[in-house]
RNA sequence: GGAGGGGUAGCGAAGUGGCCAAACGCAGAUGACUGUAAAUCAUUUCCCAUCGGGUUCGGCAGUUCAAAUCUGUCCCCCUCCA
């Protein structure tokens, strides 16, 4: 067990089932259920750490595909570790490469090995096995570190998915035998689809290895919504409720609202931060295309309701402009709204919980929105 | 006054008898984006309409079955020479 991490469940929601708790980690303590942004490239696109300190962001995504060829990971160790480098004092997690393996697919030759892949920017071949990324992400020193696994994709056939998961448990065993960081936590990733059974003996067979945490894989990878749900469904009810439970590559609102039901813990995505620089932004009115002509001289913020510092300081026509301009700033302000917007609703949620209501919360926040089967996201 | 070049959709710019409502770029309008190859991608922009139809390529008049493309003429712009 880790000394420097572990999670604290604090309340269980008696009318949901939902979880509040507390990590702590070597870089500080935080609240769950919690919404992580993603900064790839050790940095979350146009946001500096101050910019995150102030949206209350708690821990930070980083990548160990692209770090591993950009710096590279010994130069990140030099600089004294990731947080050192991009200096963010706050907790910070490396995903392991498996998703890259998965997103840059045209290039993949997957053995039991490992994967080769070719550098996606050159061309040139690149070899990433279980130890390798668990070497690597050691070296990169973020507090939660990830399994390196298969994403397979999705739709898939039952014996494609068997022998992805079975080697997905021995890369895990693989890379926890050398896992050699005490002060990072590894996380187990559990993999399957929406086949039931195979979700279940994927929880049996990692739930029984050392890992400080376990994340949830295989969605947000083309599936309809209820089929997510499904996975979860066929996932969550078989980890142990001691540890926390991480839905990799999710964050639309609706999404972090049906996971935190089905007892989520931590929800990373790349959503807030990609639709804010494409000019989407997430509303307490519902989706806003910002560069919508209608906004042309619409001088009120963005979120009457929103507490950002985005919304408490420029208008919408304001945003607008600098969107149409392509300004570096506009992207910058409203990656600040988004993020803010799932801030401040996981910490809603998380008070909720504590109050015993959180499927009121949920219910109350799809009527408004608007949400449903059919329009999900409703954004 | 003389010689030459040119006027194409919001802008720039292809096209020089039928395959042209007219390439392409920009600009405009709209949509998408879920462990970031993403300042990306898709749709759309003469008019009306579901199919489909109606008006266009400086103006006018011609030639032709057929013209943005050929002829005449007029208007405007640019360069050079006086």
């Amino acid at each position: 067990m880790n000394k420097d991490f572990w999670y604290e469940l604090k309340h269980v929601c008696k009318q949901s089932g939902a979880r509040y708790g507390i990590l702590h980690t070597p870089h500080g303590d935080v609240e769950t259920p919690m919404f992580m942004p993603v900064g790839t490239l050790a940095t979350v696109k146009y946001l500096s750490p101050e910019d995150l300190y102030a949206l209350e962001t708690g821990v930070i995504l980083s990548n160990t595909y692209h770090l591993w060829l950009r710096p590279g990971e010994d130069i990140v160790k030099e600089a004294g570790g990731l947080h050192n480098f991009m200096n963010y004092k706050g907790p910070m997690l490396t995903d392991s490469g498996g998703f890259q393996v998965f997103s840059l697919s045209d290039f993949r030759k997957i053995t039991e090995e490992g994967v080769k892949i070719k550098n996606h920017r050159d061309g040139s071949p690149l070899f990433l096995s279980p130890e390798k990324s668990i070497e690597i992400q050691n070296k990169l020193g973020a507090d939660i570190i990830m399994s390196f696994d298969e994403c397979p994709p999705y739709p898939c056939t039952r014996e494609y998915m068997e022998n992805s998961v079975n080697r997905t448990i021995r890369w895990a065993k693989r890379g926890l035998a050398v896992h050699n960081n005490p002060k990072q936590a590894l996380f187990g990733i559990i993999q399957g689809g929406d086949f039931e059974d195979i979700r279940k003996y994927c929880c049996e067979e990692l739930t029984k290895l050392d890992f400080d945490g376990f994340s949830i894989g295989g969605t947000s990878v083309g599936e309809d919504k209820e089929t997510m749900l499904r996975m979860l469904d066929y996932t969550l009810p078989y980890l142990p409720s001691d540890k926390p439970r991480y839905l990799m590559g999710v964050g639309s609102y609706d999404s972090i609202l049906e996971g935190v039901l089905r007892g989520v813990d931590m929800f990373d995505c790349v959503l807030p931060t990609r639709i804010a620089r494409h000019g989407a932004l997430m509303t307490s009115e519902g989706r806003v295309n910002i560069r919508d002509k209608k906004y042309e001289r619409d001088f009120s913020p963005l979120d009457k309701e929103c507490d950002c510092y985005t919304c408490k300081n420029y208008t919408r026509a304001y945003l607008r402009h600098l969107y149409k301009c392509e300004e570096g700033l506009g992207k910058r302000l409203l990656s600040i709204h988004n993020i803010r917007f799932l801030i401040n609703l996981t910490k809603e949620i998380r008070k909720a919980i504590q109050e015993d209501r959180f499927l009121d919360f949920k219910n109350e926040f799809f009527e408004k929105y608007g949400l449903n089967v059919k329009n999900p996201r409703g954004f």
